[in-house]
DNA sequence: ATGAAAGCGCTAACAA
DNA sequence: TTGTTAGCGCTTTCAT
């Protein structure tokens, strides 16, 4: 193993200049530079990550606590955050939680382990009351609709005025039944809501709300979403339009109205949220709610770095809220 | 920050002892241990890992490259390796190559700086002629259709026996006239592996290979099978199956048949390769090929720890080929 | 069973 | 501009 000491020997300086040079300090002579550059390409000397981490008190790494990666949206949200964090010369550990309350507490935990200087937490399944536990010694961003206000910054999405904005847009193309899909409504989360943004559409335009209409499953993947649109269309619920509180059940419940028949846009409309990448190409393509993923990822990004870098912790939190925009495709009639 | 001199001072004991306690090491008296795991406690001690690793020569985390995350087919690869790394206690570290021959070269020298105990690098872009560039003084286990032979182990899917199957199960329902949908063939690679077992069937069968019937696309992604299907469809190219080298270019066929009225699997029958999650609930609802996905990831996972934990580097080679099934739907007729 | 000494490879702070 | 000193927090080795 070349450390750097060997090339400071080969180039007959000291070790402290090659780290100079290594770290693009000013103060040394174009020469010498040259000298140190030559012996390091002559001895293949490679930096050892682990020993400038130590004496930095650094890791260069962030954690990142997502419920899963393979799905479109937390796919989608590790990669952009993995290529800003590039920018920012920081790499990025995955953590995969399976939205379970325990799993997210030990990816904070492992974050104090110095495992990594800060950590991005995709909370699903800490709820309000676990906010406490987020105040650790290293930074925090959290994603998500389960904890506000709470003592870390917070990236969220603007869950009840883009799902009013997906409803009132069913109500536009003339649907009259709107039913709802969204997990168990126990606490403030995504369900909860988006929820919320439907209710208010719904009185907005002078319509019921008819709790016959608000499904509720176990997850909200396609799967659920599936079995749900096919128990509703066999138990002859009257309903002509849907609003999934994701793209993941959306498509899930194409699939199942096609199981049984029934026609979309024509009997029914259907409207998910997310925008992932499937959901353009899914037959019918899918009508849904944008929320400006890439902005929300750079933006816990740089939340995070600020922190990282930031000498002195303050408290003051920043709470963001993304834009969003609606998607028109076939699944409303185009 | 507590360090573990911290803890020895509290515990009345000497930093050994405690990180005798901290790695389980069996010398260590019972109440000696309690003493130290109560000053522990009472202090709230976190390893520092860096230092562990500078001490040890390890980092605990191993490096996976692969060209994107977020798409379905590395997206389940990435999950599946991060949940088996877990069992080998190790963190995984996610680097992007968008498939390019620079990136993943970048990534062997990022293991070779000692940030990663080891490399999975799904190779995209490398070509056999960088076969040299693989013998870095870390482990490596390479996953993909670019690189066989290689210094490093190797994991690869069932190209050509796959694709043949997959061709033939067109055949046997009755296809005629079979276009394939692949990249450019240069090299070996997954477009050219899967083209040989697209012959092959068609030469089993006695069918004519048309070159006409070859469709080179730009990127394996959903966007270019949907624009090729579309445009073999508008050229008024006949044909009455599809194998497509991908799921996602399989998914946009779907879509770019039904933009131009083509039913499938009525008029033409699709047919994949990967398996991915979607697929299943596309309309209709898509055939192809399921490669284990899981157990090449395991087999990779544990090939680099094997190297990892081996003292002594060997240069026996593992090459390792998944096996694969065929799972039929609604594009070749259920 | 416990501890003292040395060192992993690097960098911050200061000295020359 | 360059070099010296003194660690970063941990573990390995060897002595006790």
């Amino acid at each position: 193993m070349v450390t750097i000491k060997d090339v400071a020997k080969a180039a007959g300086v000291s070790p402290m200049t090659v780290s100079n040079v290594i770290n693009d300090h000013p103060n040394v002579r174009r020469s010498t530079r040259e000298k140190v550059l030559e012996a390091m390409a002559r001895l293949d000397y490679r930096v050892n990550v682990a020993a400038r981490n130590l004496s930095k008190g650094r890791t260069g790494t962030i954690g990142l606590a997502v419920p899963e990666v393979n799905s479109p949206y937390y796919g989608r949200l590790a990669a952009t955050i993995i290529t800003a964090a590039e920018r920012h010369n920081l790499r990025v550990s995955i953590e995969q939680t399976d939205a379970s309350r325990e799993n997210e507490l030990h990816a904070l935990s492992l974050s104090r382990n110095r495992l990594y200087d800060g950590l991005i937490l995709s909370a699903a399944g800490m709820r309000q009351a676990d906010a406490e536990r987020l105040k650790v010694d290293h930074p925090v961003v959290i994603l998500g609709e389960r904890i506000f206000g709470g003592p870390v910054d917070h990236v969220a999405m603007p869950n009840v005025d883009a799902s009013r904005a997906a409803t009132r847009h069913l109500i536009e193309r003339g649907c009259r039944r709107i039913a709802i899909l969204c997990g168990a409504v126990e606490e403030v989360d995504v369900s909860s809501l988006r929820l919320t943004g439907y209710r208010q559409a719904l009185k907005d335009a002078g319509l019921p709300v008819d709790s016959a209409l608000m499904q509720h499953v176990g997850k909200l993947d396609m799967h659920e979403g599936a079995r749900c649109a096919r128990e509703m269309a066999d138990s002859r619920l009257d309903f002509d339009g849907v609003f999934c509180v994701t793209d993941s059940l959306a498509m899930g419940v194409l699939r199942g109205l096609a199981d049984v028949g029934v026609r979309v846009p024509e009997q029914v409309k259907v409207i998910g949220f997310d925008n992932v990448a499937e959901s353009a190409f899914f037959i019918p393509s899918l009508s849904t709610v944008d929320p400006d993923h890439n902005t929300m990822a750079e933006r816990a990004v740089d939340l995070l770095t600020r922190r990282i870098e930031q000498a002195e912790p303050t408290t003051d939190r920043e709470e963001f809220v993304s834009d969003f925009s609606l998607v028109i495709r076939e699944s409303t009639g185009g």
